[in-house]
DNA sequence: GAGTAAATGTATACCAGGTGCAGAAATCCT
DNA sequence: AGGATTTCTGCACCTGGTATACATTTACTC
């Protein structure tokens, strides 16, 4: 079907992942902020403003590839099973990629993705970027709801948020955690029994919070 | 007891007050992005050193102005009386606000108010700026949960997280509507059963949310 | 009240991220 | 091969933010 992309297509992928690639190793060698755009720029012998055009900020040298998770946990509920609750697909999703030690669970302990979580995690504006992440991711969810679980608006929006917030916060839990040494598989457990605990609030709610004695 | 803040303190607070005043006037006239640092620090009549001195960002200019409400949940959590559940604490804080037209809710439309929130709405750094408020307020409100509700560390987190997308998605969607129009009276009904319905879906969980059929 | 240490403010120059523009170079199409 | 179109480049420029080195003001002490 695509046998046939054209050089200019090819051309401009090579670009885009030379371009990438020159990024993320001068990153995770030097840091992201004592690397400035224009040495990425050279070493990936294109001038600046190329660079700028294939990514709009700095920031997204780094995040462009999670742009496919994004979205996410949208293709999860939507692909969910008959009989299936959104929150159980989701649970049972999340599971899994703790199972395949999936980089976005934050339990994947290869260096090179360590340094990368321990990199975001240190410098704020790539934390900022990720937060605009979670609010896309929140807003793709909120939508796969409505349209598959015939759920009001409001409550879809709602469902959403909480959803993503819990999600990120167990993987920004283990990646904090593994960044800083601790090896995935002795987190594994520990991990599961978290998500267990944290799927657990979500499908019954806050309401047994202790009241003050 | 401070009847003597001292000339210097003095000074402080009026020049302090005197660029937040410029940078507001001058964003609520001409836009967030089409006025420059310099551009206030000139009608502060301070040097562009001076102002980063009070304010380590342009966004700041602005937003410094919430920076209490970032630990608003924790406090109330926190002074909630005996035998009451944080939730419950945190609803009944959220509907008073609604009747009191608390900007906070997002149900103030005050033209200064709603142009403010319009002006946040639309400059995504001004977003990321509160996106970091946001994760501020789920730290401080996790500490208070931790404090006074016996809750081990992880569920204290969950639960903060949880609260505060929701709190924030209310208000955000009362600011949306009032931004373009909507007076409050006119919302104040709805905003009062969305939140109802918002905290009884935090209180009860998201186990009721539609399977596939 | 004069003099001095500490704190604040200023001017200037600088850096890095990002954009606009005019023209060169590569690719595509016939 | 050659013209139309897209892409790349170099350059100048703007803005947010910082470093340095110096001037000014306030506070404190005698």
């Amino acid at each position: 079907m695509d046998g046939k992309p054209g050089l200019r297509e090819r051309k401009k992928q090579r670009t885009h992942a030379a371009i990438s690639d020159a990024a993320i190793t001068l990153f995770l060698e030097h840091g992201f902020n004592q690397v400035s755009v224009a040495q990425v720029a050279e070493a990936a012998e294109v001038s600046k403003r190329t660079l700028f055009a294939y990514f709009p900020t700095k920031e997204d040298l780094v995040v462009h590839r999670l742009a496919d998770h994004e979205t996410e946990l949208a293709r999860v509920v939507r692909a969910r099973p008959p009989g299936t609750a959104p929150l159980t697909a989701v649970r049972e999703h999340f599971l899994e990629g703790l199972r395949e030690r999936d980089p976005i669970t934050g339990l994947n302990d290869h260096p090179q993705v360590r340094r990368l979580h321990r990199m975001i995690l240190d410098a704020p504006s790539l934390m900022a970027r990720m937060e605009r992440f979670k609010t896309g991711a929140e807003r793709a969810l909120a939508q796969a709801l409505r349209e598959t679980a015939d759920t009001p608006e409001l409550t879809a929006r709602l469902a959403a948020v909480q959803i993503v917030a819990v999600h990120w916060a167990l993987a920004q839990d283990n990646a904090e955690r593994l960044a800083y040494g601790e090896p995935a598989d002795k987190r594994h457990a520990g991990a599961v029994a978290d998500a267990a605990h944290a799927f657990a609030l979500l499908e019954n709610g806050l309401r047994h919070l202790p009241p003050r004695q």
